[in-house]
This record gives structure tokens, sequence and C-alpha cells, in this order.
DNA sequence: ATGGTCCCCTGACCGC
DNA sequence: TGCGGTCAGGGGACCA
């Protein structure tokens, strides 16, 4: 479910509780996640905390000795509670705080709580990503020189996660509707130009998302309980049959790469 | 290397 | 109210 403006409003969310503190523990109820969660991850007992990031999709919790990496995978959340509140189905862990208890629930399953040994930037699931979309070594240029030959759709290019991270499913619709490209147009055939405008979409759709807090569609909650607004200002997710916003045609929805893509057949070529 | 396909898991929703 | 089918915001693993 989160996308990166998701976690991006939840790592803004815990990090004023983290940062300065020291972790009582790590109270691991239910190991069952993507991967079962290591013993290592209560190893963060008693250590200081030194800062609080966001790479990819990943939110990293860097402590003395190591750090703690969580994702929210599909249906992934953190909640700050100030009071004690018996733990329910799905709450999987808390990190305990001084001032609160961070606690994180994931029906799914798809997320998960990794203990880094350093340098984090090495471990597997990090060392070989993209550039983040918000950052200055992401542009038009950077997809146009990685699609060169790509023969798979523009949609699942972007997607990937060692082309630029962060952009996923409903983000991707949103992005190339924005920028006019049509999502099954081979990523190897879409010109520098054309990829200028998808890297300003992709960009300009995430930063507005963040100031939303996100989308909500279903069961998205921020750190606090609230929701992300950006779902009224989705263009194309969402919305097949309807009227596009420029032209009045019906929203096309097709899977494309295992996922629902919605476009509009006129505006995006 | 690249491009498909499959799958992990639970819950919500819809039609019958 | 119950039941079966379908669909979800991610992304690793595997195969050709």
């Amino acid at each position: 479910m989160p996308e990166l403006p998701e976690v991006e409003t939840t790592v803004r969310g815990i990090a004023p509780w983290l940062e300065g503190a020291v972790i009582g523990r790590v109270e691991v109820r239910d190991r069952r996640l993507r991967w079962p969660v290591p013993v290592a991850v209560e190893g963060a007992a008693g250590q200081a905390v030194r800062g609080v990031r966001r790479r990819a999709k990943y939110i990293l919790i860097e402590l003395e000795t190591g750090s703690l990496m969580i994702h929210l995978g599909m249906s992934g959340s953190l909640r700050v509670l100030t009071e004690s509140a018996r733990p329910r189905k799905h709450e999987h862990f808390d990190i305990k705080l001084p001032d609160c208890t961070i606690r994180y629930s994931d029906p799914r399953r798809f997320g998960s709580l990794l203990w880094l040994e350093p340098p984090a930037e090495d471990h597997p699931l990090l060392c070989s990503l993209g550039p983040e979309p918000l950052s200055e070594g992401f542009g038009g240029d950077w997809l146009h020189a990685l699609s060169r030959g790509r023969k798979a759709a523009v949609k699942h290019f972007i997607m990937d996660g060692r082309v630029v991270v962060g952009v996923g499913n409903i983000y991707a619709s949103e992005a190339l509707y924005m920028a006019g490209v049509h999502p099954l147009r081979a990523a190897g055939r879409v010109s520098k130009a054309r990829y200028e405008g998808l890297a300003v979409a992709i960009r300009d759709v995430l930063e507005r998302a963040i100031r939303q807090g996100g989308t909500t569609l279903r069961d998205y909650s921020g750190s606090g309980g609230q929701p992300g607004y950006f779902a009224q200002e989705l263009l194309v997710y969402g919305r097949a049959g309807e009227p596009c916003f420029q032209c009045g045609t019906a929203i096309r929805q097709k899977v494309i790469g295992q996922r629902s893509s919605y476009y509009c057949v006129r505006c995006q070529r």
C-alpha cells in the first residue's frame, strides 16, 4: 500500500519521537513477516538514535552499532502510541521509547523488520537501488540514458527500483498521464524530451502527495492515525470508465506487469 | 542482462 | 447471513 509519499509521511511522523532518544527495547510478538524478524533487532535496546531516514521505501533508524530497517510492504503501518493499548491482531512489534511506543501493524505480512550492520548502504536490499526521485541525481537524461534498448513497458521501467526508487503503482499511472506518455510504450522508444516531462511529473506528483500526507485508498494511515488526502487529487488511478479530465474519453484500465494501470488512450501516446 | 511470470498473505467488497 | 471469486498501494525469486 504505501508508496514513497506514505513512507515519507510515516518517517516525518515518527522522527521527532526517535531523534535524541534511547531505545527502551524492541518487543517482537510475531516474527512472521516477509522474512522472519531476526533476534538481532532486540539488540537495539539501550542504543541511542543517531538518525532516522528514508531510502526508497525503507525506513532506517540508525543506532550506535547498526540500523533497524523497516519496510511497510502493502499493508504495513507505524503508529505512535502515547498511552498503553493492548496489542491487536497483526501488530507484530513495538519499539519502546521513553515517551511513546511505536507500533507496527501489517495484516498481509509483506513488510519487514531487519537489523543491518554498518555500512547499511552495502546491504543487498539497498546496494543496487537507483536514485531518489526527489534528489539532484534524478532527471529525464538519467531515464533516457538508462532506457536505451529496453523493450519493457515504460510503466514497468519507472517502477523498477534500480531505475528510480519509490514510484509505485498509483504514482506511476499518475505521472505517465501527466506527462502524456502511454504506459505500454517501450521504455527504449520514449524520447529524451518526453522523459524530461516524465521526470518532472514524477517529482511533482510525489511532492504534492507528500504535502497531502499521502494517498489513502482503503486502509493507509499515518503515524498519528490520520489518513492521506491525495486521493482527491488523483487524475486517473481508480477512475476506469470515468471521463478523462482533459478530453472526456473514458479512462482505460489494463493490467501491465501484474498490476492495474489507468490511462487515457487519447491523451497518452 | 533482460523480460516474463509467480508468489508471499489477509481482508474488504461484490454478486449470487 | 453465507459463500466464492476478485482485487489490493511491493517486490523478491525463478525461469527462459
